[in-house]
DNA sequence: TTTTCCATGTAACTCGTTACATGATTTC
DNA sequence: GAAATCATGTAACGAGTTACATGGAAAA
């Protein structure tokens, strides 16, 4: 055993998707870049990477098949050890909580940085955006065989209405603030400890 | 004009807390660890680094202090450009939807791969973690300054606690449909795919 | 005929993390 | 005296993205 590799849900993705089907490189891209992009986003090298990964630890097999006078293609398969692995890291991911990222909430720390006016007409800017995100859903393409898409874009849309509420309430609350006299008591100079 | 760089979260974390108070490296790290862990994460040396550019940028500037014959201290302070970009950093992460990250739901995509018993037990471990969150989210020790923690905290029990009521009412429907006599149709044993 | 699609990949770049190295001071 | 804390950083590693390189086939 030269390397023991740490599996993600990127070797998750792969697995699931060969699950369904064996299938070459570039269809695999071509799924995740267009059908599953709602809800997955792995570029292409990044893809090409893991598959070599996943190979080397014989978690998947490579069939190379020629047809015409076309560039050869690499049929990637899952073997029974991948299989294994894909059962566990499936049931691990389903059992886990991910940890939040932290991206919007940093400005949210510093909003007091800013004239309340402009922080609002920021927020309102960030709720104008999620409103349309919501609006524009489109349910996706037909799910074929097992792949349960719609189940990982309605979580996604409960999360974001969920965003969204919190923001206009949040936005209402700040602008009810700024209307009263002295918002906040510690908006004087005062060195941090 | 060398180089430019382009700016993320990490760097509108650390103008904002300098832009609070002129700190040491140490400081720095240990208020992100200590303060901030529930909203941002940074490691040590990501900060040293992101601190490094942002003064190859000119947004702060260095000054050594020696204390005793303790190791001189680097106190890093933001200067006026600094203050600028922290400015433009901090609307645009305010008017800003995150994409969101794909983490957990890689999981539910292929959720029909997994026994129905064997994917809600999962879920449930999933929600009983998500409970634990929720239960003891102690709020932050008093912040100082006009860092507003309970903000970002506040936002972050909100999206959490719509996540968990998304999780118990699918895994309800899911149980519901799994006592219905044809759940799936392609759930039956299929000896041609 | 030119553009787009099919189909493969790789090199360079950047970034974040882990683990290590160093040494003084304070606390137990 | 030992352990934790203060205070600095760097080297090595792994990983993701961008951009590039190649060429046949189909479509406009």
């Amino acid at each position: 055993m030269p390397k023991t590799t740490t599996w993600d849900e990127r070797a998750l993705l792969l697995l699931g998707v060969l699950t369904t089907q064996s299938q070459h490189g570039y269809q695999i891209n071509d799924f995740i870049e267009n059908r599953l992009c709602r809800v997955a986003d792995m570029k292409k090298a990044t893809a090409y990477a893991q598959l070599d990964r996943l190979h080397a630890a014989g978690m998947i097999e490579i069939e190379i098949a020629q047809v015409g006078n076309r560039p050869p293609r690499k049929v990637y398969s899952i073997t029974e050890p991948g299989r294994a692995l894909f059962h566990d890291l499936l049931a691990t991911n389903l059992a886990t909580v991910e940890a939040p990222a932290f991206a919007g909430d940093i400005g949210l720390m510093f909003m007091n940085h800013l004239p309340r006016a402009e922080a609002i007409a920021a927020l309102r800017r960030r709720l104008a955006q999620l409103d349309t995100l919501i609006a524009n859903q489109p349910m996706p393409p037909p799910h074929g065989g097992k792949l349960n898409l719609d189940l990982a874009v309605d979580h996604i849309v409960a999360v974001r209405r969920a965003d969204r509420d919190w923001l206009a309430t949040t936005i209402d609350r700040l602008e009810a603030e700024a209307t009263l006299p002295n918002p906040h008591p510690q908006a004087a100079a005062n060195p941090l400890s």
